[in-house]
DNA sequence: TTGTATGCGTTATCAT
DNA sequence: ATGATAACGCATACAA
């Protein structure tokens, strides 16, 4: 049945022949207590309502598909001890692999070895890795906004200890960084910290917006496009029109930004690849990347309409 | 082990010393081979992009694992074929009961007897189902824009084969028949046809209001709120301003209506009721509802800024 | 109340 | 090349 070389075609065609007749379907729990595979693999995120994360689990679903895998979600809430819990229960239900995005809480994952873990998205060092670039990704959105001549960028990072808003940041710093004279053009005054949701977007972007005209900056840089349309949010409460007065780009490229009024423009995570990968890593179809040594892939930006010169002050 | 009535408490706790120093945890896959119990539930979506869908399965999620369960989350892509084949994936795995978001596709849903399947949200005479009272919930949003003196609404309706769409449908004509005098104040022109997604609603959004003024609507329903949202976006390229010249109501309740600029008024379907009542009778822990007797849950309106009295024409 | 034997559907191993 | 058999870890039924 399972293609074993040494057998001859005749068998093979009567045996599938009964197959057939007797609607005969293989009990992956029987399979999966002789044998060591369950032809399941885990995926944990913390939250399946965040269009970034939905997105990536429909893909890992489909890539797990393709080779005969299937997907069981758990949502850990962005909560240490659940996420515990959650890869808990995929260890005793004997999944094949685990795809992670762990939790922003400073922790370590506990887990039996042997079992293949792959964190995505958030990279922790020590644990194998797949992550869009977001350094150079937010790096490149900043240069766009410097590229159109503005100067006062404003950013909205992401939950301070989370890893991947520290390399959003640090793009960002690069660019600025990078065509700064003497002044200080990355002030602290012009980061504003916020989690990667709509409402803390709002909030973040009140902060940097809610000052004298010319001490506000003539764009900003948000961590997520949740904040963007946040932020973009805001900038209409304080009657700041877009983008003749602010400019915005967001980051991850979710399909809700394009139908945003003007279109968001942002910088594009490569979601379906970061998924396909995590899941051909954890299948054995692609080699493990090195410890400290993730899979970066590289994004790429969406011109939309939120973006434009800044008016002379 | 597993809280026997006729068991010793000192027997119990010696077990439970022991389950302790050997970190012994179940197997999952022997259990459900020699039970009749693998603690699994399925889940078949047509798409998880989709807010609506995400938001049930999480819900479907932790009101599993309040029980101990957990769920198989499985795409169909809105294809029947798809379907049924991720239905018989998990009848391989033997699920206790499967949560189907059937697709719109006319079609019948073959499975082996025994196993509990409850639909959700597109309701299939026939088979157990749970769904939002969408009709009566229409019929509340339209209502509303009537209450404001709005007579010339406009009806984004959902594709035309699907049950939801057309539930939705009937509770426009519910409410429009209820007031109009003698003249058809429903007359086809005001009713467009579209998918659920937001480039959809954008041009029906667009067919409805590319008109002479005094033809077109002065509000329009649009069956979710990413047609409305789209359709927001068809008024805004169209130069008419929202609510001054046009009222819009979305319906779902999603998350980002309350993001949007101005904010979205809806009518809320109760997606974590749904879902748990789902898993709750899968589990047996609730009653069935009778087979052509779906368990419907009224949908509440949610006021944003984007209805207002029309404009005199 | 407690201990023990059987079989669930596979696959791997061994004998034919 | 094919057929037979044990073992995986658990729940159930039955014996002690």
């Amino acid at each position: 049945m399972n293609d074993h070389p040494s057998v001859t075609d005749e068998l093979r065609a009567r045996v599938r022949g009964i197959i057939e007749e007797l609607g005969y379907l293989p009990d992956p729990s029987a399979r999966s207590m002789r044998g060591k595979v369950s032809r399941l693999i885990g995926i944990v995120i913390p939250d399946l309502t965040n269009p970034f994360f939905s997105e990536l689990v429909q893909s890992a679903e489909q890539a797990a598909a393709n080779h005969g895998y299937n997907i069981i979600v758990m949502t850990s809430f962005d909560h240490a001890a659940k996420e515990a819990d959650r890869i808990g229960q995929l260890t005793s239900r004997k999944v094949d692999g685990i795809i992670l995005v762990p939790c922003n809480d400073f922790h370590t994952i506990k887990l039996p070895k042997g079992l293949p873990i792959i964190v995505v998205d958030r990279l922790m060092p020590g644990y194998f890795g797949i992550a869009a670039d977001h350094r150079n990704g937010v790096r490149l959105g900043v240069e766009h906004l410097l590229k159109l001549g503005h100067r006062r960028i404003g950013f909205i990072s992401g939950p301070k200890h989370s890893v991947p808003a520290k390399d959003r940041l640090r793009g960002y710093l690069d660019a600025m960084e990078q065509i700064q004279g003497d002044g200080q053009l990355a002030s602290p005054s012009l980061i504003a910290e916020a989690a990667f949701d709509y409402e803390s977007g709002r909030l973040a972007g009140n902060y940097l917006l809610a000052r004298a005209r010319h001490e506000r900056p003539t764009a900003i840089f948000a961590s997520s496009d949740q904040q963007a349309i946040g932020c973009m949010r805001a900038a209409h409460d304080l009657g700041i029109p877009i983008p003749a007065a602010l400019s915005v780009v967001g980051f991850d490229g979710i399909p809700l930004s394009s139908m945003t009024t003007p279109r968001l423009t942002t910088v594009k995570q490569p979601i379906q690849r970061i998924a396909a990968a995590a899941v051909a890593i954890l299948l054995n179809k692609q080699p493990l990347p090195g410890l400290d040594d993730p899979i970066l892939l590289a994004c790429e930006i969406s011109e939309g309409e939120t973006t434009s010169a800044p008016q002379p002050d």
